[in-house]
DNA sequence: ACAAAATGTCAAGTATATTTTACTAATTAT
DNA sequence: ATAATTAGTAAAATATACTTGACATTTTGT
């Protein structure tokens, strides 16, 4: 399932796919491939996401 | 480094690390090394794991 | 319309999360 | 004290997260 909520913050930063995987030290496939939802990142990805994006864990990757 | 949160969690629950994996369906060693903390789990596991212990991912994953 | 940047996607390779089996140490119950 | 359950740890194998490189499509700016 798509990561809509991921993909809106980095657009309220401004950041660009890249942009965002620079400052947390993946490829670019890697963000592309989390926002398109086809898989399963680490929690420490997760974690970095969260911190170059001012968010939470609960903001970005909690689903009800 | 130990999360601390999530053997407390389990223990509020009175669920023996065996019963937390087979709730999760991963081993008992993928539960006894998150929480020896020398390791990275999925998104997805600890999604699992916070549903299986009624806590959000900010309460047992999330780092200040 | 055109160029440039950003995004979507794929295949092959590498790094690492997770499993399985097994053994030991510590707790808990009888 | 002893048996049974729980927890800690390790090595080898398997599954999968992530990379690299490449190309196509879409969006944005001029």
């Amino acid at each position: 399932m798509k990561n809509l909520k991921l993909k809106a913050a980095r657009a309220g930063k401004d950041m660009s796919q890249q942009q965002l995987a620079d400052a947390v030290g993946v490829s670019r496939q890697t963000i592309n491939a989390i926002e398109k939802g086809d898989y399963n990142p680490t929690i420490r990805l997760c974690i970095a996401i969260c911190r170059a994006l001012d968010r939470t864990l609960d903001e970005l990757f909690w689903e009800e």
